[in-house]
DNA sequence: ATAATGACTGGGG
DNA sequence: ACCCCAGCCATTA
């Protein structure tokens, strides 16, 4: 890889993503600056190299659902890993942002303050 | 410098 | 719910 203070910047948001818990391309591009990153989060991401323990598996689209192209050993892979960490899928494939989305923003406003979101555990 | 490529998103049909 | 489409933008070729 290259230029890589993007990628950083992704790698380590995503790297704050509690086990069980998941987020959209579109929550890491808004923690990033701005929601138009979404696509080049992905890209990031995709250009992820292995052993770096970056939990890329918790990112998914804003649908909820796992988003690949094509590539379904990829998407199965992913989805074995979020069924080991407790996440759901609903019937139509899509985790409940309710019970499983975690807020960035949110998260790092309650890390400031000491806080947490209460009530918001899965199971 | 220009053009193509996505692990995206939101809106419409 | 599903499919399609037009914007978006970092990275590559």
């Amino acid at each position: 890889m290259k230029a890589d203070s993007f990628y950083r910047d992704v790698y380590s948001l995503v790297r704050l993503v509690p086990r069980g818990r998941v987020v959209s391309y579109g929550q890491v591009a808004t923690a990033l600056g701005s929601i138009r990153l979404a696509r080049a989060v992905g890209y990031a991401l995709h250009a992820l190299p292995h052993g770096t323990g970056v939990p890329w598996h918790r990112v998914i689209n804003s649908r909820g659902r796992i988003s690949f192209r094509g590539d379904d050993l990829r998407g199965a892979v992913q989805e074995e890993r979020l069924l080991a960490e407790r996440v759901e899928f609903g019937p139509d494939s899509a985790v409940d942002w309710g019970r499983f989305g975690w807020d960035f923003l949110g998260a790092a406003s309650c890390r400031k303050l000491r806080r947490r979101p209460k009530g918001r555990r899965p199971s």
